[in-house]
DNA sequence: TCATACCAACTTCCATGGAAGCTGCAATGG
DNA sequence: CCATTGCAGCTTCCATGGAAGTTGGTATGA
C-alpha cells in the first residue's frame, strides 16, 4: 500500500490562488492597460470565457473592483468599466497629497536611528532615479520611492489608501508615460523632503512632500487638459 | 381581461434591494452592534440560516465587508469578525485628521459665498450640539457636523475614505458612548474652524480641524488604555 | 506516555440552472 | 405617421450540490 504519495499537510509555499483571485488580478490588469476601453460595458458570461472559469468568480471578482472604483455593476445590464475625467485625477492627487504629507510628518517624528535608516532607503530610490537611463526606469524609481515613503510611516491604513487611489489612476499613468513629463524636477524635491525627515522636522518634511505632489499635479493637469483627453 | 394590474416600466421608486444589499447591511449592522464579538468566527451557513438567504448573498456582501476592513475570509474556514485594537484606533484617528485638515483647508479657498454658506450649516450643527439635551443628540450633532465637512468639501474620494474608516472606528464608538467623554470642548473647536473657513484662511482652517481631532484622539486613546480595552 | 496517522465533520469554493429584470424591435391599433 | 404593446433575447441574481481544503479528536503504534 501506500503507493500514491501522500501530500504533505503545507504543501510547500501557499496553495495556488482561487480562481477568484486570478480573475481579480486578470480583469484588473485589462482594465488598467486599457485593453478595455473606458465606458465600456461587458457581461460576466463574456468575461467568464475569456478568462477560463465560470460567472461565479468573475461576479465575486468584479464586486471587488466595483468596491475599489474601477468598475460599476449595473443591475441586471451588465459590468461597466469607469472612466477617469480630468476632475477624478485632480481628486486622487488630493488624496495622495494629503496622506504623503502627513506620511512625511511622521517619519520625520520617528526617532534618529529609524528615520535616518529610512532617509537612507528614500536616498537608494533617488539616486537610482537619477542614475536610471531611461524614461521607463526613472518612473519605476519614482514609484518606488513614493510607495517605500508611505509604507514606512507606521500607518497600514495610509498604505492602502494610497494602493487603492494609485490602482485607479493606474489607468491614467500609461497616458501619461506618452506625455513624459520632466520626471527631472522630481529629484531635488525628494531629496528636500529626506532632508526635512533626516533634520527631524516634520512639518518641513509635510510642506515638501505636499509641494511635490502638489507642483506634479499642477503640470499634469494642464497637459491632460491640453490633449483634450475627456477620460482614460 | 387586463384584470391583473399591469406593471409600470418603473415601479414607483426604486426597485427592492437585492439580498446581498440586505445581507451587507444587517451583517454590517451587526458587526457595528457587536452582536458578534470582535474575533469571533462565523460560517456562512449560519449566517445565511440567521438572515433568511441562501449561503451566496452572505458570501457576497461578506467580500464587501472584507474590503471595507470590517471582516477577513479565511479560505475554508469561515468568516472572522475583525478586531480593532487600540493601535487601529489611532490609525484611524490620523487618517481622519489628514483628510478633515484638508477638507476645511478647501472649503477655505472657496468662493466667499460658498464657504459662508457652507459655514452657516456647520454653525447651526454646532448650535443644534450646543442646545442638544442629552448624550446621545450631542453625539448625532457632532457626527453630522462632521459628516458635513467633508461632503461640503468638493472632493468625492475624501468622503469616501472618511465613510470607510467610519465603519470600521463605529463600534469603538459604541464603547466611546459609555465613557462619554467630555464632548463640550468641541463646541468651541468647531467655532474656530468655522471662523477660519469664514475668514478664507485655509492654513488656519487646516490646523484648527486637526488640533480638533487630535485632541479628541489624546483624550480617547489614554481612555481606552485605563479601561484596559485590547480589542473591540 | 507520547507522537503519529487517520478520519469524520466541518468549512469555503465554484459550476450550473432557473427566476426575474431590462432593452430594443417588431407588430399592432389609432 | 405615431404611440403603444408584446415579445425575444439578453443580462444579473440567487439557490443548490459536489469538489476540495482544514481541523480536532481518536485510535494506533513504539
Amino acid at each position: 500500500m501506500a503507493i500514491a504519495v501522500r501530500r504533505r499537510r503545507k504543501p510547500a509555499g501557499k496553495s495556488r490562488p482561487s480562481l477568484v483571485e486570478q480573475a481579480y488580478a486578470a480583469f484588473k490588469e485589462a482594465i488598467v492597460r486599457a485593453e478595455f476601453p473606458p465606458g465600456i460595458q461587458l457581461s460576466a458570461q463574456e468575461l467568464a470565457l475569456r478568462f477560463g472559469t465560470s460567472r461565479t468568480p468573475i461576479h465575486e471578482a468584479s464586486l471587488r473592483l466595483q468596491e475599489e472604483g474601477l468598475v460599476r455593476i449595473l443591475p441586471k445590464k451588465g459590468i461597466l468599466v469607469c472612466a477617469l475625467s480630468p476632475e477624478d485625477i485632480r481628486e486622487i492627487y488630493e488624496v495622495i497629497i494629503a496622506i504623503e504629507g502627513d506620511a512625511a510628518a511622521r517619519i520625520a517624528r520617528m526617532p534618529e536611528p529609524e528615520r535616518l535608516a529610512i532617509a537612507e532607503q528614500l536616498d537608494a530610490e533617488t539616486a537610482r532615479m537619477e542614475a536610471a537611463a531611461d524614461f521607463e526606469a526613472r518612473s519605476l524609481a519614482d514609484m518606488a520611492f513614493h510607495t517605500r515613503l508611505v509604507e514606512a510611516c507606521g500607518n497600514a491604513r495610509f498604505a492602502t489608501i494610497l494602493k487603492t487611489v494609485n490602482s485607479q489612476a493606474a489607468r491614467a499613468q500609461v497616458f501619461m508615460v506618452q506625455l513624459r513629463p520632466n520626471i527631472e524636477r522630481s529629484v531635488p524635491e525628494h531629496r528636500a523632503i529626506i532632508a526635512a525627515i533626516c533634520a527631524g522636522d516634520p512639518d518641513l518634511a509635510q510642506v515638501s512632500a505636499r509641494a511635490h505632489r502638489g507642483r506634479v499635479r499642477d503640470e499634469i493637469l494642464p497637459m491632460l487638459a491640453r490633449f483634450g483627453l475627456r477620460h482614460f
